[in-house]
RNA sequence: GGCGAGUUACCCAAGCGGCCAAAGGGAUCUGACUGUAAAUCAGCUGGCUCAGCCUUCGGGGGUUCGAAUCCCUCACUCGCCA
């Protein structure tokens, strides 16, 4: 597994985003560069409460946020206590509001992720902070003439964010149009309070980038910056950071180590060596050697292991890692079942989503009650187009039981449904 | 404040009194092929005690033997005028 450092043939980290495909956007690229490259800077980038965990999307942020850590600069992670009461606006649909309940305790948990990703010791030290810290106490009065003055209407109508929504059905709230204000705000604080010059985040925020840069610039008359990281798309045109519709989340709770290791697992081959500049800290010479790996012999699919590997360990840590590459291996491997070592496949069943079973339960009941199957007649469906398989041996009856323990284990089976969406199965 | 248009399943979108669990497209899912890939082809896609029944077409109420379709009302969205 390789270490978190930057890849030192890149004489500046800037150069290295750069050859990552990591900055889309920012403000004047040359001034940026000179102010990553000359000294230690103080940059910050923040995360929006709006689910009880970060997910893939966020985890671009904090490893951009990571390579700057380790190229000497002072990360201030922020967390959006008040931003996340409000909601950036959405190009579709107005958001539902949160409870402040609700958003504090995502608020807390975002918090210990975010934490486990950046270094809080050191010279460059890592600081969280939250934006209801500066706004909770802050009169509407006092916001519309310390802020708002700045504020001219028009350009805030131009952002993307809010002229998508202006020509939608939707329309826009002022709650959520008010937003951009609120994150610009943020910037402005920050800089006063810690001197931080950068801010980092996805493109699509980079309205709300702007805004802040923008503040800071007419309240202080001082230039700081923006980068903005490129959308991550899929070649065949999906979304990316999606597994069966659903986020892939870094919340062990919401997203299984196996199941975060087979999502990467499964990346596209035109995809795969874009994914491991963007998601790990391996070399460019590593990463060269992996594409030509692809090129030359696909089937391996070296990269993607190496990818699943690599960011299965970032997230989860390298314990996990390895039990879920077993448990892939002996799951995915070509041999039946019966041939494996008992204990080998009971701890790989117990990586996949569980559920109890009896010999009278039927297998409709069981795919449900794994989660392989939102319904009973989705599960009766499933079985009927012949894609769900006990213990690899396809099931033919939709009414059929799962019967009695057999294969190499007593306790329990292996369901599957389609050939990659698997579950086990224990005898209570 | 006035006038007009609109709100349909995951998304887009047809439907304008029974033949509607609701066309078509996209997306997901399954099968074949394969490398746990892509592309392609085929099929599925509200729920259930499944040849039947139940719930769904913004919310509520009404007309009718029968409503997604007609009427009333409320909410929300968009546009034009003031």
């Amino acid at each position: 597994m390789s270490e978190q450092r930057n890849d030192s043939s890149f004489s500046s980290v800037h150069d290295e985003l750069v050859w990552r495909g990591l900055i889309h956007v920012s403000t004047d690229e040359q001034k940026l560069k000179h102010a990553l490259d000359s000294g230690a800077i103080t940059f910050y980038c923040g995360f929006d409460p709006t689910a009880p965990s970060l997910h893939l999307g966020n985890l671009v942020q904090l490893l951009v946020m990571r390579r700057l850590q380790l190229a000497g600069h002072k990360p201030l992670a922020l967390v959006g206590g008040s931003t996340g009461l409000i909601g950036d606006p959405k190009p579709t649909a107005e958001r539902v509001l949160n409870e402040p309940e609700v958003v504090a305790d995502w608020v807390e948990k975002l918090g210990h992720q975010v934490a486990r990703f950046l270094d809080f010791d050191g010279g460059a030290a890592a600081t969280l902070v939250n934006n209801l810290d500066w706004t909770k106490d802050l009169s509407a009065i006092d916001f519309l003439r310390d802020i708002g003055k700045y504020y001219r209407v028009g350009t805030m109508l131009k952002k993307d964010a809010v002229a998508a929504r202006l020509n939608s059905d939707a329309g826009i709230s002022y709650t959520e149009f008010s937003y951009q204000i609120l994150q610009g705000m943020d910037f402005l604080r920050l800089y006063e309070k810690y001197g931080c010059v950068l801010q980092t985040g996805g493109s699509d925020q980079w309205g709300n980038l702007t805004s802040g840069t923008d503040l800071v610039h007419k309240a202080l008359g001082e230039s700081v910056h923006a980068l903005g990281t490129p959308l991550i798309t899929n070649s065949d045109g999906t979304k990316f950071g999606k597994s069966e519709g659903n986020a892939v989340w870094l919340d062990a709770h919401l997203t299984s180590p196996y199941a975060l290791y087979q999502f990467w697992l499964n990346t596209d081959d035109r995809d795969v060596i874009d994914r491991l500049k963007v998601f790990t800290f391996l070399s460019r010479a590593e990463i060269e050697q992996l594409e030509a790996t692809v090129a030359e012999r696909p089937h391996l699919r070296a990269a993607q292991k190496r990818l699943a590997q690599e960011v299965t360990t970032l997230v989860h840590g390298a314990d996990q890692t390895v039990a879920v590459t077993a448990a892939s291996e002996a799951l995915f491997g070509k041999g039946e079942l019966d041939g494996l070592d008992p204990a080998t496949v009971e701890s790989a069943l117990r990586e996949l989503p569980n559920a109890a079973i009896t010999p009278g339960t039927s297998v409709a009941e069981a795919l449900v009650a794994t989660g392989l199957c939102q319904s009973l007649s989705e599960a009766r469906r499933s079985i009927a187009q012949g894609g769900v398989t006990l213990n690899n041996v396809a099931v033919q009856d939709e009414a059929a039981l799962v019967g009695e323990p057999r294969g190499p284990l007593s306790a329990g089976l292996l369901l599957k449904r389609g050939k990659k969406t698997l579950a086990g199965l224990f005898y209570a």
